[in-house]
DNA sequence: TTAAGATAGTTACATATGAAACTATTTGCA
DNA sequence: TGCAAATAGTTTCATATGTAACTATCTTAA
């Protein structure tokens, strides 16, 4: 029986050059998607029960603590999110007296976001908590490391001209 | 009414100090999240429709093209998605006969996976496509920066102990 | 001024995903 | 042996997400 699962996993049953297939674990797309996976899973973990918060509800928090009076529109460009999530996210987030929602004066069509106190007080709870994930995460890198990381990002996410 | 736009986006309306605000675009979990669904969307976007093939599929058939005669379960384990996202794919891949499911001898719990002839067909078409928008992307970077991203990928990619 | 088009945001629908319960089979050990 | 626990895989259900259609409001230019 173990001899079946010892042939099945030896690594290359077709050659190279007959099929040339993916190596998914140095495809560096695969990687990212795993990596950036596995790290919001753990942060996510860590405030998702607690404050009944889900990703997309945080990210909104996180630009409304940044950033007052925004309109949704604005909030969607800042989080990188589209706006039916945000509309969603935002939704529950008044709902749940989080978010204040005004409409704003001039222009009935757009809102006026701020936090309430009571957003203030998860935010103020869950930003050091994410804060010291990215620490601990960074701790794996030394001090060259994390600068090479920081061009290398700034670099990959210029928008492809290729594309 | 642009005042009004204007004042909005004044970045600091808090005090650093007060409530000390994520900034998002600066924060390494939501830079890679981002990055990572940019790149995996672009790409996908290539194959999803003209295949009719999604992600996780896609995924799972790259696996199979490197290792015969996987069991489910190691499927699983190789593209780190859950088994019950393998076995819906798998469903879809061998209704549409894309993969051959036997069922190992000896274990009949077991699956025993390999792709069919015209899934290799497929296979052969996508994964030069993948690899030439891996190549785009790293394109963007220089030959130091390829070394050192590698190098950072494989120390982020190491387990948390403090986790 | 006013009708056509643009914009902000929501709703509806179809599909994707994750957790838990379930079936079938195998393993381990009294 | 033979029964409890483990394992492979599927199904079910509840929730999340993306696309398109929709409402309300605003802008523009005839």
């Amino acid at each position: 029986m173990t001899d079946h699962a010892l042939a099945a996993h030896s690594p290359l049953e077709h050659s190279p050059l007959e099929h040339a297939p993916l190596e998914l674990e140095r495809f560096l797309p695969y990687r990212l998607s795993i990596l950036s996976n596995t790290i919001s899973q753990e942060i996510a973990r860590d405030y998702q029960q607690r404050y009944d918060l889900s990703v997309t509800e945080w990210r909104v928090m996180a630009v409304l603590a940044r950033f007052e009076l925004l309109s949704a529109r604005e909030v969607a460009q800042r989080t990188a999110m589209d706006k039916v999530a945000v509309s969603r996210a935002l939704a529950r987030l008044v709902a749940s007296g989080r978010v204040i929602r005004r409409t704003h004066t001039g222009d009935k069509r757009r809102s006026v976001l701020r936090l309430s106190a009571r957003g203030w007080k998860i935010h103020d709870a869950v930003a050091p908590l994410a804060r010291s994930h990215e620490t601990g995460l960074l701790a794996k890198l030394d001090g060259e490391e994390r600068t090479w990381l920081e061009r290398i990002l700034d670099k990959l996410e210029t928008l492809d001209a290729t594309a």
